[in-house]
DNA sequence: CTAAGATATATGCAAATGCATATATCCCAA
DNA sequence: TTGGGATATATGCATTTGCATATATCTTAG
């Protein structure tokens, strides 16, 4: 493997890792209460969007199936959490929001949650540091589909 | 939220927005063929140990719970690709390593999901940015666990 | 206007997951 | 040596997930 690939393996093992290790910890240390992580997540994007957003829309930012993602915003529904109303301009599709329990909920979970964040963060990197793995995650994230092909 | 701690969270959200882009893409794209993108993981972190290692050392590495991950090994004895032997040092203990078809397995997925990987990383990020992000994120995986307290 | 194909979400169902707990073994103090 | 507690892995069971596909709606060539 060229070192330029090589290299570019690496980085994504490394991203891979810290990834697996920091979830492992907030899962085990937070008090996740009323809400799982991964329905946290769900209600944290909705808690970022101006409007309600379609589920594809939200699906785009969580890491689901389409299905398991139609079911678990099913259950938020089911415990007020989520507000799933019919698209006027879209008779397929639906428009989700938070609800004020929803939102409340997102709330205090996520105060203790980005305490647990911010220690670990700080605990390993400075204010530069954070910069830059801010943004180098930005572009990485940001990058349009490269065309096609396995000609590396 | 003070400056620092919203810059550790927001270089936390981006870590995760990356996460999540990439795996989907890769989950797409890859020809996964006979193993899942959970099962190659296993099968990989395997194929980087000099020798079998235990159930507990490789769940330190693979994001699942202990009872998904010593089924999801059942499952991969059952398909001949892991060895699973009692420890002779600690019968409570299993040690796990690749069998030969196991190794051929991850081999076999992992060319093209390695060429996928670089495709992007080179897409997004030039050598310098990608040793950057490797260090930026091995330095956040190897960080100890702060202790304990809640105090920002 | 209509039928064929795209798009957005939902459902049936088998498989995988997590939580709580069981089982087997180890470690150590008394 | 023995009992109590730790440690390593496995199991029972309800829930969640993904895959394939169904359903409903939209779009557009003709």
């Amino acid at each position: 493997m060229p070192g330029r690939s090589r290299l570019a393996n690496d980085a994504w093992e490394a991203l891979l890792t810290a990834h697996a290790e920091i979830m492992r910890r907030l899962a085990a240390e937070d008090v996740w209460g009323e809400v799982s992580m991964r329905e946290y997540d769900v209600l944290y994007t909705l808690s970022k969007c101006r409007g309600p957003i379609r589920l594809g829309e939200l699906n785009r930012r969580v890491l689901l199936s389409q299905p398991a993602l139609s079911r678990m915003v099913d259950r938020l529904v089911e415990r007020g959490l989520v507000r799933r109303e019919a698209d006027s301009s879209d008779g397929r599709s639906v428009r989700l929001s938070l609800t004020e329990e929803g939102r409340a909920q997102q709330r205090q979970a996520g105060r203790p949650h980005a305490l647990g964040v911010a220690r670990r963060m700080k605990a390993a990197l400075d204010d530069d540091e954070m910069v830059a793995l801010r943004d180098l995650c930005r572009k990485l994230a940001t990058e349009r589909e490269p065309a096609g092909g396995v000609r590396a």
